[in-house]
RNA sequence: GCCGAAGUAGCUCAGAGGUAGAGCAACUCCAUGGUAAGGAGUAGGUCGUGGGUUCAAUUCCCACCUUCGGCUCCA
């Protein structure tokens, strides 16, 4: 049985050499592995079309069949710069690896005589390309990528392939990325009508329709009705601020090209639109004295954001100029920090069960390696790192390491839920930051009559409203629960003799506030039922002869074909029911 | 921002240096239907925007806008 690793590495060699084959005067980037594959970038004479890679597919299955053996072997730094003489991008590599004393070892592909693909690797590949099945790969894109990812170098072209121990595993991820595909939000968004951009608006800054406005106030109205609860209060803040405001925070420094800056005509005063809510909240902190026995206050905040995000970054809903967030900050004493944690991860807790995802979070520390980019004592960040693991423990959170994760202020516990085809997205964050409060010199008189920092817990459930809205798209392919959707039922005539009956059952149904539609058409039955599926509306009624007789209804339920007539009475106490526990 | 691809009717797409076509949707009429497409007809487009080349440009060239696949970034 082969190591999925090493023939996915191998494959990238293989890849390399194809390429060499077509294009002899290529430079070579690097080849690793990656999740599902492999890559390799090249710096080449000229550009590769998609048509390509179907050529560059079947000479590597030629090569895969000839049984060609991989060797490896430790080489001198001299004799490495002597065979990648003329490859750049290798010499970089091997320079860095002579300076770090790091011996310098060799992949060769094929007879060692008379190789067809020599590279600078340090191993872990197969033995022979017969081990590889030629049937479970396949190259799947072409696109562009820095040389070791920094946007500072030349911009090479990497290839990506899709590789598996078998067939059938390839299979099976080419129909989960059809999947995805088919139930991209920005796709449903448009077919379902909830959300829409305009080239005169700007890029990145959606439109929410009636339908897609409405469910992100509904769910704006749950994490609401939650945070009323916990004791959470809502404020509210301009969308300005002076550009004063975030040099303070420290966000100007860091961030002023991704804000959008925005000047008084009567002065020369600068503004920016705010890109998130925490300095502002520091203000409303800031505006009276505060005595420990006002602590913690919590204050929430959905209002919008705007990011200048570079405009090859948008997409769709998942990234945008304008959004909100279901915002929190929360400023407490240090002892009470632990409770108001466990408070958030509880209401998080409650949210995803509601929508049915699983997850785990994501412990975001700063990255060691680079101390500057972060505010605040490096003694605190270890200590409030450690202390965000033990409070994942003592939840029996499952939890993962984001080492550079950190934001400049804080640490962060990320919560990341797992969707119906099992993609990763991050939701929730929580982080517990000392830095804002000493940055604005926000204070209260404590017991001892001491002025003391409160400490600043940033927090947030689904994170951004509209991104959410995004990952509920892809997570139900549309098929909203009917709490949240924005028709729940959509009401059929079967002819017009019973179009008096339908009108009468639709008012009962909207007096009992329950939104649904009635859909009088010229057309067949079967069209009309066919249009509701289309639009994922949870419950259709059909409403004929039989049923205006005995005063039923007959309800069709989402995706499935058998049918059930019931009273009106009985199905409005199912919609009751099912709104209730959030269905 | 960078590399690459693309923008034709509301949607999905075809087409070609001589001012455009299909299916679905829309509208009208006929059919009054029993659980995923009944029939007929009508209307709909400055071919993303602005320049240039040409007798003629939606087609060729340039710039810009927008979208897509990546890279970088993501408070």
């Amino acid at each position: 049985m082969q190591n999925i690793e090493n023939i996915r590495h191998s494959l990238s060699h293989l890849l390399a050499a194809a390429v060499l084959q077509k294009f002899p005067k290529t430079q070579f980037g690097i080849g690793p592995t990656i999740e599902n594959g492999f890559y390799y970038d090249f710096l080449l004479p000229q550009s590769v079309k998609p048509e390509d890679l179907k050529e560059l597919e079947k000479t590597i299955k030629n090569l895969i069949k000839r049984g060609f053996p991989f060797l490896g072997k430790n080489i001198t730094v001299t004799e490495a710069k002597k065979i990648f003489k003329n490859q750049i991008f290798k010499l970089e590599l091997i320079k860095e690896l002579s300076k770090e004393n790091k011996t310098v070892s060799i992949y060769i592909t094929g007879n060692p005589e008379k190789p067809v693909f020599t590279d600078l690797c340090r191993g872990g590949h197969v033995k022979n390309t017969k081990e590889i099945n030629p049937d479970a790969f396949t190259l799947e894109s072409i696109a562009g990528a820095y040389w070791r990812g920094s946007e500072k170098n030349k911009m090479l072209t990497r290839i990506y392939g899709l590789a598996f121990e078998t067939k059938k595993e390839l299979e099976a991820y080419l129909a989960l990325v059809e999947e995805a595909k088919k139930r991209d939000h920005r796709k449903m968004g448009k077919l379902l009508d909830f959300f829409t951009f305009s080239d005169l608006i700007g890029s990145g800054l959606p439109l929410y329709t009636p339908k897609g406005a409405f469910i992100r106030k509904t769910l704006n109205d749950y994490i609401e009705s939650l945070q009323i609860k916990a004791g959470y209060t809502q404020v509210w803040t301009p969308q300005i601020a002076k550009a004063e405001l975030f040099k303070k925070s420290g966000h100007y420094d860091k961030y002023r090209d991704g804000m959008f800056r925005v000047i008084s005509n009567y002065s020369e005063e600068e503004f920016y639109l705010k890109p998130m809510n925490c300095p502002q909240h520091t203000q409303i902190y800031a505006s009276q004295p505060r005595s420990y026995r006002d602590l913690p206050l919590r204050y929430t905040d959905f209002a919008m954001l705007y990011r200048d995000e570079k405009p090859g970054e948008l997409s769709g809903l998942a990234r945008v100029r304008s959004f909100s967030q279901d915002d929190c900050h929360i400023f407490c004493k240090e002892d009470q920090v632990d409770k108001e944690i466990d408070v958030a991860l509880t209401m998080t807790k409650e949210v995803m069960a509601t929508f049915g995802f699983k997850y785990r979070y994501r412990l975001s520390s700063r990255d060691k390696a680079h101390p500057e980019k972060y505010l605040g004592d490096p003694n605190r960040w270890d200590k409030v790192e450690k202390w965000a693991e033990e409070i994942m423990k003592r939840n029996k959170i499952d939890y993962c390491d984001g080492p550079g994760e950190a934001t400049f202020y804080a640490p962060k516990m990320d919560l990341l839920a797992t969707d119906a085809l099992g993609r990763e997205w991050q939701l929730s964050t929580v982080q517990i930051d000392f830095v804002m409060p000493q940055r604005f010199g926000l204070t209260y008189t404590d017991k001892d009559g001491q002025e003391k920092h409160p400490v600043m817990i940033h927090r947030a459930i689904i994170g951004s409203p509209e991104r959410f809205i995004m990952v509920l798209l892809e997570h139900y392919a549309g098929a909203l629960p009917v709490w949240i959707s924005p028709i729940q039922a959509r009401i059929l005539a079967v002819s017009e003799k019973q179009k008096q009956y339908a009108k009468k059952i639709t008012e009962k149904l909207k007096e009992q506030n329950f939104r649904v539609e009635l859909m009088n058409s010229n057309e067949t039955l079967g069209k009309r039922i066919r249009e509701a599926e289309l639009q994922k509306i949870p419950y259709i009624l059909v409403l004929g002869e039989r049923e205006e007789k005995d005063y039923t209804v007959n309800v069709r339920e989402r995706s499935k074909k058998e049918t059930q007539t019931i009273s009106i009475q009985d199905f409005i106490k199912k919609l009751e029911k099912e709104v209730e526990e959030k269905k």
